[in-house]
DNA sequence: TGATAATGTGAAAGCGCTTACAGGTACAAA
DNA sequence: TTTGTACCTGTAAGCGCTTTCACATTATCA
């Protein structure tokens, strides 16, 4: 049977307490006895029962983060980051992958309600909207990435929340794609109805504005995936990808730009331009989202919007053990991170036919 | 203050251990009563405290997952399999990223002691062996991927192995290789002195033996990262990849092909190639491990080595979920799959130059 | 009809820790 | 000497569940 404390005590002719002190490093006890103890401690092979502790000092120094999937090199990044400053602080990491789906975001979250977790790192979109609002207001620690509750107002409470400056990326990101002559773009959105697609597109929108172009519709193709739609299998989102692709290039052959903004879904969007023969960027520019060692290597090598998102997971780190070991209230500033546009070679000039193309859209007006 | 057992206990008029039951699903209770309890708990918003669970059953049906990185689709695929199967049965999944860094393992080792973690799956090398042995020994749930304990005879216990066929994939990559000529072959590895890489050049051997070649070092020339290498830095994989990827190239000019086993290392080595004016697979023939999405968009499209390795991982989490149920011990038979050679473009017949070269040296015979 | 089994409920003893609280000693300051 | 304070250790009451055991009550079957 498992050795216990009570044991330890025993055999060293202590109490119990003594050898709780010892175990924590807590209050007074002599030198010599503490070695006493700590030498019975290894002789017996005390490892002490991390539940007990758990639940006698009712926290876990275990958080849960959750993610949609680890095929992103968005989320591999931030898991890192998190996990660099969890690790120095001497908190564990359970971590979450939702594959877009409710039921199991739900079940981690009932993980913190059950106090197995100290609190959560949330970075996926809105499957389970009202639960975590309902878990904001009942001030469990709870750290937002890229994603803002305008229902929580001023109250105070232990949510915070730090975000890449999506606005700007997708401002950007557009500007560039304009910037060459581009009228006539599609855009590859996450799940739909996210915090994180909103800012992106009011960006692009931005974008538009700036050139004096009106975004009508027409001129950006915003195709978001609904809810739940990935599953299990390795590649549902590429395919998913592919044939929404290949369906935007058959119905708008005057697309001449399109943006991804989640990664595994790049992989169908590059195999369905080559299938349809529109090479990039001669025929097809592509931007992606979220920067990753291999992006030079890819033909063409990627352009790519790269968020700050190692720094965007240590700054939620931070910020949740933060809250976690603060018991105070607090209505939470958010942290912004601005991101970065890497120019590589899968953008080009629009052909001067589809330029063409779309600005006659433009100009013909609307009601 | 939360709610407890206990007041729902007294609000429907009940007995502690008869709400335990109608949470649990447990023993007999009365429907009606069944549902009045129900009703209580949902009035006072009753949630269970998982810690006091965990201590009082003495398991928490969460698990333990070993990696070095998720930068390498491997352990990506391995940990979506591992989670997938995990999540039917109620699991959930605590995850250690170790960096190839002894001191992160032992953290999350002590949490299966500690008794947080029901059963742990190790994906990583050889860094803390010794304690693995022990642990072992003390009849842990454990399950191991890609690695063999020769410490650990007929002795029965709880651990389980689940493994790629190593040789098998070495050999065929050499064959590939040796097929279209190449002679000077260099292997960049993972960590060294890992089963998984001992396993590996017994196959790449055997590829040499079947050619009717001797594979003396000069033939094959293996670099291992040494243990702990590598930081917290995105890239430091890549960076050390890139350097021993260039000391190669100058110092074995005649090598013309190069494995790259882990697959952080391969925007290096491609970083390399292309720095030294070494275009692929013109110059050098490049084969990587383990098939990632963006694999055929690469320049030039990747031949890949790929490993079964969602199935290895639901095989791995299946076994260590049974091996956790059942008490019993036993000597486990270990589960070995087949991986897949994935034919691109990133091998091409060797220059007849170097061709040459690598015959003279054979032939020039040894002592 | 009585014996046996199945069903239903409660009392209470843990699970293995932490943490007041109380009490004791030693030593410096007053 | 007294008092105050730091130092040291033990007692015991939890933390919030599960589970055994005992005891009722009801159904089942010769």
């Amino acid at each position: 049977m498992r050795i216990t404390a009570k044991q330890v005590a025993e055999k060293a002719g202590v109490s119990l307490a003594t050898v709780s002190r010892v175990i924590n490093r807590s209050g007074y006890v002599e030198a010599g006895l503490r070695s006493r103890i700590e030498t019975v401690m290894a002789e017996l092979g005390y490892v002490p029962n991390r539940n007990a502790k758990n639940l006698a000092t009712g926290h876990t120094r275990t958080v849960g983060l959750i993610i949609t999937s680890l095929r992103s090199p968005y989320f591999v990044r931030l898991t890192e980051g998190i996990q660099d400053v969890l690790e120095g602080k001497g908190y564990h990491l359970l971590l979450c992958n939702t594959k877009f789906n409710a039921k199991i975001e739900l079940d981690d979250l009932q993980l913190l309600r059950e106090g197995m977790l100290d609190g959560v790192i949330t970075a996926t979109g809105s499957l389970t909207h009202d639960v975590m609002l309902d878990l904001i207001r009942q001030n469990y620690p709870m750290v937002f990435i890229n994603r803002i509750f305008e229902e929580i107002g001023e109250e105070p409470n232990r949510a915070g929340y730090v975000m890449g400056d999506l606005v700007y990326a997708g401002k950007v990101a557009v500007n560039h794609l304009l910037q060459q002559g581009h009228r006539n773009i599609a855009v590859l959105y996450g799940a739909a109805n996210s915090t994180a697609n909103k800012l992106r597109l009011a960006g692009m929108q931005q974008a538009f504005a700036e050139h004096g172009i009106d975004s009508r519709p027409e001129l950006l193709h915003c195709v978001q995936h609904p809810p739940g739609l990935f599953g299990v299998d390795s590649d549902t989102e590429s395919n998913w990808a592919y044939s929404e692709t290949m369906e935007i290039l058959q119905s708008h052959p005057e697309v001449t730009a399109i943006l991804v903004f989640y990664h595994p879904m790049l992989s169908g969007v590059m195999q369905a331009l080559r299938d349809a023969g529109r090479p990039v960027p001669e025929s097809v520019s592509l931007i992606g989202f979220d920067e990753f060692p291999l992006a030079p290597f890819l033909d063409p090598p990627l352009t790519v919007m790269a968020q700050p998102v190692y720094e965007i997971g240590r700054a939620a780190a931070r910020a949740l053990v933060q809250k976690i070991e603060d018991p105070t209230l607090s209505v939470s500033k958010t942290i912004i991170l601005k991101p970065k546009l890497i120019i590589r070679q899968s953008v080009a000039p629009a052909s001067p036919k589809y330029r063409a193309q779309g600005d006659r859209l433009l100009n013909s007006g609307h009601k």
